[in-house]
RNA sequence: GUCCCAGUAGCUCAGCUGGAUAGAGCAACGGACUUCUAAUCCGUAGGCCGGGGGUUCGAAUCCCUCCUGGGACGCCA
């Protein structure tokens, strides 16, 4: 247990406890159902360290004025070893006031830990499945897909520092009707590099990209595959084509930190013949019906508003098809916990596919969606207008080379997936006071800086139990080290949230306190053990810095 | 028309599983480098939390309704 918060919490909420108990076996208080006693820490200082609002919850099933019912319950509190004071505020909170040293708890916590600090085990080894990108592999990243890829590789690292078995995953759409329209699109760009006449089908993929692959492919091949069948040179464009693009994409995402433990092949599930498996079992429960020569998946049986197509007209099977294929896949390899980042486009996808869940006889809360709204890119103050057809558009490898890999991230995690984000490329890009990823790096920079000029001094770091933290009095050096109490707290509460962007805003802050720390007082310093005391607050604070920037996939930098 | 997301300081947004006096960054203004990194710090100013109703001891937070902006509503993915 390293995180003291809760620990102390848990104590008063037992403390509590043995109040109301206490009171009630002495008749002083009345009631049949004894309310949830939670303790929480106040917004206000003056607020005391905790607090409770246990006395204004047993007002009404006390009968009993709150402020009266909390002079009871503190009259008979007995107090822990750190609380020095209880007072009784507003309307009939009871506010906890604690010895100052109970913040240096954490300290050598902190530091015995090490890179483990802040690791909390609310998943208890529950297996879930992160599912994020998933781009269509015939064309580059975009925008969108790097939101995706920042917050799908954050949350992942999130759930598993948070005690979850976390697997990340990439589906590879390499089947259907895009394939089909990717084949036509390289055998078009495939026959003009032989100087015919021909013109990429209007809905097929226009860019660049698709030139310089069959330029390679030509390369390897050259006029070979004039004189093949049609399908024969498709299959063969579309294959080389894939491995090109997937290598690709694999290389600009592990560029960007993020690395996969699975990539799973849609049409692996047609070869398997787990689509049409999947669709009789469908079929045998009574989830499907035939119309218009399709075959439907009858959502409305699970409150769904439409129904949805399985096998179109024509024989081929749709998207939701093999996604719902796909998912029975992820459930029978035993996650209970499937999560997919979709762009805001496919938010109507959402209620079909747990409808699916369901039909397939699992429970659809196994499967949640985190919907991101969708990236506003701009520059110089103006929108950059990102279009496929024309094949302009800001991919991620430029988006990296242009700004950096972790000025990007921090970008695409600092606000909420909810969020529309507006990307602003001269911002991130600017090395100044504007950019806040900087500000948190900086301060573990200077904090290196702090333990190299310790070694050049021939000092070294003391032992963290044997260090006197009562010399510890300044404002700063107590909000410090309650700060870093908070992290254990912070890692649970963005694991549950899915929300990255606490630990972006709480490694701001804590960047804060230590500047302002920083600013006021010098760590090496000639009285011995105010040093020694100092070290291991920097120490710490450099330690869970590091920690939460890898929580994010950002860089520690030791100097700037 | 139905559904989803958003509306909080001049700008970009936190806070939204209900708590006490609503926060941060940027921008603005005034200060601090002979010191372990000034990519920093200190201070000032800035608000009918979109409007209206409701639930509650208590609402930015929950419910209803309206307004505004973005997105989705295909035998595309």
């Amino acid at each position: 247990m390293s995180d003291v918060v809760e620990e102390i919490k848990t104590d008063l909420e037992k403390a509590l406890e043995h109040s109301l108990q206490k009171a009630r076996d002495c008749g002083l208080i009345k009631f049949n159902q004894a309310p949830e006693i939670t303790v929480e820490v106040p917004r206000e200082k003056d607020h005391g360290d905790f607090a409770t609002n246990l006395a204004m919850l047993l007002a009404k099933p006390a009968r009993m004025a709150p402020r009266r019912a909390a002079e009871i319950l503190v009259q008979n509190f007995s107090a822990g070893d750190w609380v020095e004071r209880v007072e009784i505020a507003g309307p009939g909170f009871i506010n906890f006031y604690l010895k100052q040293g109970w913040v240096y708890l954490a300290l050598p916590r902190v530091v015995s830990r090490g890179a483990q600090y802040g690791s909390v085990d609310i998943g208890k080894g529950r297996k879930v499945q992160v599912e994020f990108v998933s781009a269509n592999p015939t064309g580059l990243l975009h925008m969108g897909n790097a939101r995706g890829a920042a917050l799908g590789d954050s949350i992942a690292s999130i759930l598993a520092f948070a005690g979850y078995d976390v697997t990340r995953e990439f589906y590879i759409n390499d089947a259907g009707n895009q394939i089909e329209n990717f084949a036509a699109s390289l055998e078009a760009r495939y026959l003009q590099q032989a100087g015919k006449e021909v013109s990429v089908p209007e809905e097929g993929y226009h860019g660049e990209d698709i030139i310089a692959t069959c330029a390679s492919f030509w390369e390897k091949h050259g006029d070979s595959y004039l004189s093949a069948t049609e399908k024969e040179r498709q299959e063969a464009l579309v294959a080389f084509a894939l491995e090109e693009k997937l290598a690709s994409i694999k290389k600009v995402l592990e560029g960007f930190g993020v690395v996969y433990d699975v990539w799973f092949s849609e049409q692996s599930l047609h070869d398997a013949g787990a689509v049409q498996n999947t669709l009789e079992f469908l079929r045998k429960k009574g989830h499907v019906y035939e119309h218009d020569d399709a075959l439907w998946f009858r959502a409305t049986d699970f409150g769904v508003d439409k129904d949805e197509v399985l096998i179109r007209s024509n024989g081929l099977p749709t998207y939701f098809a093999s996604d719902i294929a796909y998912h029975l896949n992820k459930l029978q390899r035993g996650f209970s916990w499937i999560i997919n980042i979709w762009g805001a486009d496919h938010h109507g996808h959402v209620a079909r596919m747990k409808a699916a869940v369901e039909a397939l006889g699992y429970d659809p809360a196994f499967l949640e969606v985190v919907i991101m709204q969708l990236v506003r890119l701009y520059k110089g103050g103006e929108i950059v207008r990102m279009s496929k057809r024309s094949g302009q558009f800001v991919t991620l490898e430029d988006l990296i080379e242009e700004v950096g890999r972790d000025a990007a991230r921090y970008f695409f995690i600092m606000r909420g997936a909810d969020s529309h984000l507006d990307f602003d490329l001269d911002l991130a890009r600017s090395e100044s006071n504007e950019n806040p990823v900087y500000y948190i790096q900086y301060a573990h920079a200077r904090i290196c800086s702090i333990m190299r000029q310790l070694v050049e001094q021939g000092g070294q770091m003391p032992g963290a139990e044997s260090v006197d933290y009562n010399l510890l009095v300044e404002e700063y050096e107590l909000a410090l080290a309650r700060k870093l109490a908070d992290f254990p707290g912070e890692v649970a509460s963005a694991a549950a949230g899915l929300a990255p962007q606490r630990i972006a805003r709480y490694l701001h802050e804590l960047a804060g306190l230590f500047h302002s720390f920083y600013n006021s007082h010098r760590v090496i310093v000639p009285e011995k053990d105010i040093s020694a005391a100092r070290l291991v607050l920097v120490e710490a604070t450099r330690i869970t810095l590091k920690n939460g920037l890898g929580l994010i996939g950002i860089k520690a930098p030791e100097r700037m």
